[in-house]
DNA sequence: GATGAATGAGTCTTCATTCAT
DNA sequence: TATGAATGAAGACTCATTCAT
């Protein structure tokens, strides 16, 4: 029988580095990215500072992880859905309600991630997210589904409503994410409705 | 022997505070929160620290400043503007063109605000616009003037779309502002319209 | 009558800053340069922490500001009384003599100068004082002063000689120096005397 | 069942203590004392720290061997080619070249050494090996084969020479040593004859 | 009013050492 | 025999704040 050593030892580092991750995240939401201290993320987590610091050789590590997984997660979630509907319309709708559904299953994790961003210079997506839906809108008027707007507002709009989603949800957690998601959606397709 | 126009000196004084106000925001806007320190703000008004603490006597009142300035003259810029108009759909117009217009002219002052909101426990409006918005949307709504959708997710979603454009204008200065409020404006009227 | 307020002031803070200098050669010679964290050299000077950083922005700068001092006043010593000299051999003389006296005077600062340039990949002359030492011994040779010797191991072991007399001197305070460069002078005109 | 060889065992650990303080000796001179932590030398040696810590129990046991081995093995080297000769005159000369030559062969060895001994207030052979030097000029003074000088200036000069050479020999890899031992010899030749 | 000087708490990070495996 | 994990102490450096001038 082969021993299972080397699988087991890395899983456990990982589970502890997501310990810390899940600390760090924590700490940014209930006190702001200032307060964030390596300090305050270890005691957070029930380790040492030294400990954390092994787990992730720097600060700025950590918070690139942090920001790195949601992004990469966030896609993997969304792309299927998004891909799976035909019309613009349905797209548009796919893309809300997924995006708003793995928020509220993420909230604590995505209002982090926008934290971090905020007050670090090196993270930012350059207007990717902003460009890759102002190209669905475009289609979508193209195709004659929707009807005459700004399509660069309505991605900034859209974008902005979605991530001001995150710190809401997380700030109302009696909020039903689901109703909410519909209604957001409900608005977007009034607004960007071909109504002849 | 002259009087010595206590009233002059004040106005020095508020001169000076204001210089450090502009110095604060211009870092808060450029390295971020947690780089604001009093030296950097110091080094950015060009004083030197100790008169920085002389007209603020904490960091934290300093920030507190920043915070209700820009309030209340938003308010009072936003208040005639959304007054003056009699519908619900011309408030509602009135709202966000006065709302866009105000955040155009102050920007880094208002992405500043937002950033020392999010990274101090302290200031919460605790809903208030949001609650003032939804209550603007119901009256619309029983009018008649408004279709059928959720009053408050519509208030969420405005605020959302308007606090996400201050950053936005910062970092895209060439954006034209009118135009973008304006094509704001036609979104919710879309999205509000009572389309029988 | 003029105020004497900003000439004060700076020497003030040359003298503080003298202060921490002295504590650092002082905490070098006496434990290591391995030893010598900011908060040793603090406690020595009967400072803060933070005060040895508010006069010297770096460790690195303090540092540099040792070596610096004991170069530039070793060298305003030395020159004169090498010029003075005319034949070689006398300004071999003068160059052994001045140099340890100096050395003699200032044992402390320069054995610290050594050891922070033996931890420091930064500060090297780059064999500046051997080249010039060697270019004395063939002036002399060339001059019929010296005897036949191979003049960059004269220049080499001279240096050695009396880079290894400022430990020496430090840890043997009883040392007649006045005598000890005498010594070392006949021991460098015997070896390089030419001896027809 | 076959025995353990714990001879075997003992050569292997021995072989890869010796790595440890090749290892460290490297560090040490290409990076300087204040930067040979265990975790540097642990990786250049390429095992974990931990492997460095089970050879030795502690930091400072590490040194002391590096400091010991060195000294034992010197003093193996130059012992009977200093005792082969008989006149002081070549006990000197024995002395200065087989100095130097092993100096030569350990360059690396040796430079670690003295930083060590800089950095560490533990060791220290007292003055030890200029008081054998002392020695061998008093008795060649006594025999009449040296002229007049301060014996024990002439020992100082000659080890600040040869301990100055091991770093020399160090950062110019290019130095011939054999040529240098020879001028060496013949400097302190001609610093102690005795010229009637 | 304004500022240079000083300080202690706190920041990130490195390190030697211990321990379970 | 070797190592990954963990830790607390100490490192350089930053910061908000106080105070004398």
């Amino acid at each position: 029988m082969r021993s299972k050593r080397p699988a087991e030892q890395t899983r456990i580092q990982q589970v502890r580095r997501q310990d810390i991750i899940e600390a760090a995240i924590t700490v940014i939401n209930t006190q702001g990215y200032a307060a964030a201290s390596i300090m305050a993320i270890a005691k957070e987590a029930k380790v040492s500072k030294g400990t954390v610091m092994y787990h992730f050789s720097t600060k700025e590590e950590l918070m690139a992880v942090i920001i790195q997984t949601a992004y990469s997660e966030g896609a993997a979630y969304m792309k299927p859905r998004i891909d799976a509907a035909t019309t613009m319309s349905d797209k548009l709708e796919a893309y809300i309600t997924s995006n708003i559904a793995y928020l509220a299953e993420h909230a604590r994790q995505i209002a982090a991630v926008h934290q971090v961003m905020l007050n670090t210079t090196a993270y930012d997506d350059g207007g990717d997210a902003i460009q890759r839906l102002e190209l669905l809108f475009l289609k979508g008027r193209l195709d004659g589904e929707f009807g005459d707007f700004d399509a660069k507002v309505m991605a900034i709009a859209l974008r902005h409503v979605i991530d001001g989603a995150s710190f809401y949800i997380l700030q109302h957690p009696e909020l039903d994410t689901d109703a909410y998601a519909a209604s957001i959606s409900q608005l977007f397709k009034r607004a960007t409705a071909n109504i002849t």
